[in-house]
RNA sequence: GGACCGAGUGGGGCAAUCGCGCCGUAUGUUGCCGAAAGGUAUUACGGUGAGGAAAGUCCGGGCAUCAUAGAGCAGGAUAACGGAUAACGUCCGUCCGAGGCGACUCGCGGGAAAGUGCAACAGAAAUAAACCGCCGUAUCCGUACGGUAAGGAUGGAAAGGCGAGGUAAGAGCUCACCCACUUCUAUGGUAACAUAGAUUUGCUGUAAACCCUAUCCGAUGCAACACCUUGACCAUCGGGUCACACCGAUAGGCUGCUCGCCAAACGUCAUGGUGGCAGAGCCAUAAGGCUUGAACUGCGCGGCGACACGCAGUGAAGAUAGAUGAUUGCCGCACGCAAGUGUACAGAACCCGGCUUACAAGCUCGGUCAAACA
RNA sequence: GGAGAAGUACUCAAGUGGUGAAGAGGCGCCCCUGCUAAGGGUGUAGGUCGGGUAACCGGCGCGAAGGUUCAAAUCCUUUCUUCUCCG
């Protein structure tokens, strides 16, 4: 499974301003609407429709080497309830890690994100 | 064995399952583009994938661009001597000074006898001297004038030290010895410098104040760079023309400044790189630059050494919101009776050479001191 | 990734070598008022350590550490934090 980033920040804008909102203990995830993904689809060689995500670790939580671990954890944890649970399609979906996110490992990454992604109901049924 | 000094090494390991970037080979009929040739998504296999500091950005280079980068000025950097190097503020060796019994360590270590400035407070006086004291002369016996740096007090710093001569009192004023210093000579050394001798002088400190001397430096940095986008405006004077055009000078711009260069553009003003209605519009926000380089490893050889030379071998990240990982088990190390807890500092972003700062445990080599204790 | 700027009481800050580090707001106390606000007066302490019954005295203190100087908030070096800018 691979993930198409995020890259513009008024994307980043958007998701925290106008998109829904779930948080754990570990995390936030905010999901919108992505109105671009049909151009997105046409884009992509196997014309699929696919999510855009971000991951955003702020320096808060530590140097350079904590960040890149923390990011790391939350692609894998987020890898393997995909694999799992198959999420709904064409959404922009950003996750911020909170502080509590250091110290923890993937398989809580992946429960903690197993409980928003319920919350908003973005599991396919 | 102890205490200490110096130089280096090191940066946990193994297995299973799942996963990521790049490169190569195959696949690519059934996905996509194409008339085809072919290209590509995908999939499989193989290879490879963070550091000693990747950090701070403090120096030095390579590389790239610039309205020519050339000259001069300004500005900046460095500062014992000799060498190494692509270069350096780095490194090596030596000298001098300071510290240590010693191994050894530390030093922004040129010039204050070119010039200028500053030295608060205190003190009579701070680069120049008379407050007290001492001595002489005058005296209305209160003091006034003159001489004097031996003594006093202040200060970070007070006019070389001690003795003798000398004098009204004193003073390098004179002499001997000592100290510092200038210049010269001899010897040793490439040189800084050292030693010895002669000679002048007796000089406050500060150059991480200005400055002087010597040497070096064009500016900007991979967001460099390959024409950023679009629209509008553009003055004055002189020559020239019917009027434009055109030419010259200026305003304005480029550079820290001048010479220099541009002048309907290299000028001026707005505009876009995301406030919302509306994730609209545009597509150079793509793709490159991007890793074979002063490379690393081993051996030989020259040199006290930094390092140089020769031979052989190796292919060792190249991403672009950013790969290099996750989970589980076992072992190692530290703490703890045990359960258990901890396992440093820290993440490439154009690339090298240094410096500085951060850093858990362990290991190796060379040397010094004392010979007390076992 | 690169280029710069700034750190001084609780806050905003002045101070580019010389006593004892300006000033304003804030804060405390007093006056005014039946009470409060506003207003007026007066003080605060620069923190910390040591000594002293106390008044007060001494040391180190301008983000941190080291150096130059007789003397450093100021000059130099290293370092930490915060902020700004970039085709």
């Amino acid at each position: 499974m691979k993930f198409r980033a995020i890259c513009e920040n008024h994307l980043y804008s958007k998701a925290y301003a106008k998109g829904k909102r779930a948080v754990t203990s570990a995390l936030a995830v905010y999901v919108l609407p992505d109105y671009s993904a049909k151009k997105l689809a046409k884009a992509h060689p196997e014309g699929r429709t696919v999510n855009r995500i971000g991951l955003t670790v702020s320096t808060k939580l530590g140097g350079a080497v904590v960040r890149s671990r923390v990011r790391r954890i939350l692609r894998e944890g987020l890898r393997a309830l995909e694999r799992e649970k198959p999420l709904k399609v064409g959404f922009l979906i950003v996750i911020a890690a909170r502080s509590s996110a250091v110290k923890l490992k993937s398989t809580d990454i992946k429960q903690n994100l197993n409980i928003a992604f319920e919350k908003l109901g973005m599991f396919k049924l």
